[in-house]
RNA sequence: GCUGCUAUAGCUCAGUCGGUAGAGCACGUCAUUGGUAAUGACGAGGUCAUCGGUCCGAAUCCGAUUAGCAGCUCCA
């Protein structure tokens, strides 16, 4: 006698039963059920109780519940690849965030025919509705069963198992496959999928491997919900900022230029100067003082550093690197050094602590061809830099408030509620190869921050293999609307460079001190920041940081004196206006202005000239009435100066 | 860098079987003087990304390069 302890109720059994079955008793069990949490582990309907037990049904709505139904989509799909191509070699195949992917090696390429065909396919199976079923073997029959097959990666796979590993796999019709699991009950409830693309992906993730064809595909229990997955994908790829910042025309690009240096044109521009004027007086407010120091140095200064041994391959240098009889400059790829001269000009007192250095910093970083894209992953881009110069005591303190900065700017844009915090790690592994410093060092460094982002109440994810060479980083990272991921504001602890620079200072027992420092940015790279500005507001900024805030919208000839003449009250406030003194029809001017995304229109007549007022219309709301020219202003600045979104 | 896709007027895109290029928008001129999402007529605009090859003949077929897109890898 055993007890199945369901959310809903309690159930006993004498005998070993599936979870389905013990669902069924307890009349709880719907079709809806993909999968059950037993004791909080994962497992199939199929999995067969023995002893006490809590037991947790899922479904599609829950994330495990999508996985395993995904993966099981997955499955099919390489059933249906060996079928087609039987001659094809299986990798991996899980599932992710919004659907699933299967890897294969393959001669032949999967072009959209393919895709189709192997769709087709897919769909019998699912009509076929193919009971899943379990087995588990030791390892070398295992190895002997994928060697039959001849699925060499499969055996590569289970000769890397650790010792104790269970070595499962899951069989459904003629098709087996080596799997932890768990998936669904059969085939058939995958009622609806679609194989969105088809891409290369290294083995193993790694360069040095073979390029494997990667197939990607989502899936869902209805075809209605495919739909509103799919509309919803193409709802979002229409605020891609790249394909909209250039029609918006924020920025451009020129092939005789080069990939990676967008062309910021005068909105793009204008955007990115509003916000780096804010971000300035802010950081000054909050005690930063600002710097300018050069875009490039002498490969001496990298030596220092480090860079010109751990990322020579990304810099711009001009000259020959290896002749040493000449001079050989580098475009630099961070500020750091740079901005540690500040710190180094004279001999610096525990009392000038902390020194908060801030600096609109022009980098240059030469990524490899394929990694560019739009405004988001450029050659030559602006930051927020800084770097705090602090006694140990201080950074915990000083970090709160990088913090506070980094939360507060990304707020006030309207980006904080889509953004995640990573607390990102070295790798002892490739301790001296990627990363600087001794392991000591890294676990004081890592456990410090680990404590003070415990005691902020972040709460983040851990990314190992994702520190600088120098130090842990706290990543702030967003997602473009490819649901890609990139770092958005980064806040660093560094314990190695103060040390390389010889940085240090008198502390009150007169002792010199190596002080610690602090690497962040307040809102990132400008560039980066406006491509998700456009994407998360669709191309409609807010009145604040909107290139153009007001258009003046004259209906004839004669209205057009008034209508500049209220241009010009409006710039004398340092309103963003422009005039639309085109012959054209007011509707067409509407029309225009309203394409533009801009936030308000200024409608003038005959009437508004003659009481001094204007009909004003917003993007959002459309016409609001006639008010005087004051009223509107008042309204305006205040919005503006709210930085309302 | 790797895999796949793409490149025709400023923009969005047609262009059949290989026979020397077309629309809408934008732009210019003229007419029109208007009230909350497109007034009308006319006009100008292209070495079909670049270079090379096949062919009597290439926007079209093939190759290379450059640039753009998605993914992989990378991302100080």
């Amino acid at each position: 006698m055993f007890k199945v302890q369901f959310a809903e109720k309690e159930m006993k059994f004498d005998a070993p039963l599936s979870v389905f079955d013990a669902a069924k008793e307890a009349e709880l069990v719907s079709r809806a059920h993909v999968a059950a949490k037993v004791n909080g582990q994962v497992v199939g309907m199929t999995h067969l109780l023995q002893e006490d037990a809590t037991v947790q049904l899922l479904t599609f709505a829950d994330a495990e519940g999508r996985h395993v139904f995904r993966h099981t989509a997955s499955h099919i799909l390489a059933q249906a690849v060996k079928r087609l191509y039987p001659e094809v070699k299986l990798t991996i195949g899980p599932a992710i965030e919004d659907g699933f992917y299967y890897d294969f090696d393959s001669d032949i390429s999967f072009g959209p025919d393919v895709l189709a065909a192997i769709e087709g396919e897919m769909k019998k199976i699912v009509k076929e509705n193919l009971l899943i079923e379990r087995f588990e073997l030791p390892r070398d029959e295992a190895i002997k069963l994928m060697e039959e097959k001849g699925e060499p990666y499969k055996v590569q796979l289970i000769r890397e198992l650790p010792d104790d590993a269970v070595i499962s796999f899951y069989k459904q019709g003629e098709f087996t496959d080596l799997c932890a699991g768990p998936h669904l009950f059969s085939t058939g409830a995958v009622k609806a999928f679609k194989l969105t693309q088809c891409t290369g992906a290294y083995w193993k993730g790694d360069q040095k491997n073979k390029m494997l064809q990667r197939v990607y595909g989502t899936a869902f229990p209805s075809k209605d919900e495919l739909k509103a997955h799919i509309e919803a994908l193409e709802e979002a790829r229409k605020r891609d900022h790249n394909k909209i910042g250039r029609e918006l025309e924020y920025f451009t690009t020129v092939e005789e230029i080069g990939q990676g240096l967008p062309i910021l044109l005068p909105k793009g521009s204008r955007v990115i100067q509003t916000l780096q004027r804010w971000v300035e007086d802010e950081e000054q407010k909050r005690g930063y003082l600002l710097t300018k120091t050069p875009l490039m140095a002498k490969r001496e200064l990298y030596k220092i550093s480090g860079h010109w041994d751990h990322y020579l391959d990304g810099m711009f240098v001009l000259g020959d690197p290896d002749d040493y009889t000449k001079e050989c400059f580098a475009l630099r790829p961070m500020t750091c050094p740079f901005q540690y001269q500040v710190f180094l000009n004279k001999k610096r007192s525990y009392r000038e602590l902390p020194m908060r250095l801030g600096e609109t910093s022009t980098l240059f970083r030469n990524e490899e061809s394929g990694e560019m894209h739009g405004l988001i992953r450029v050659r030559q881009f602006t930051i927020s830099e800084g770097h705090l110069v602090l006694r140990p005591e201080q950074l915990e303190e000083e970090f709160r408030g990088c913090l506070e900065l980094a939360k507060y700017c990304l707020d006030t844009v309207g980006m904080l509620e889509n953004c995640t915090f990573r607390f990102s790690q070295w790798d002892p592994a490739r301790a001296g190869i990627k990363y600087e410093g001794t392991p000591e060092q890294w676990e004081e460094a890592q456990r410090i921050m680990g404590n003070i982002l415990d005691n902020l109440g972040v709460e983040y994810t851990i990314g190992i293999d994702e520190a600088a060479f120098y130090g842990p980083k706290l990543d702030i990272q967003y997602k473009n609307v490819f649901g890609k991921e990139d770092t958005i504001v980064t806040i660093q602890i560094d314990m190695l460079l103060a040390e390389k620079f010889g940085m240090e200072y008198v502390d009150s027992d007169g002792q010199m001190k190596r002080p610690y420092i602090i690497h962040r940015t307040s809102l990132g790279c400008y560039e980066r920041t406006l491509a998700y500005l456009i994407e998360r507001y669709a191309g409609a900024l807010p009145t604040w940081m909107a290139p153009v805030q007001v258009k003046v919208l004259p209906i004839g000839d004669e209205h057009i004196d008034y209508g500049y003449a209220v241009k010009q009250k409006l710039e004398n406030f340092g309103v963003r206006v422009e005039i639309d003194d085109r012959n054209e029809t007011i509707g067409k001017k509407i029309r225009n202005a309203q394409l533009e995304k801009l936030p308000y229109m200024l409608v003038i007549g005959d009437n508004e000239m003659n009481d001094q007022t204007v009909a004003v219309r917003s993007r959002k709301d459309g016409d609001k009435g006639v008010m005087s020219v004051d009223a509107f202003l008042s309204d305006l600045l205040q919005e503006i100066a709210e930085k309302r979104r």
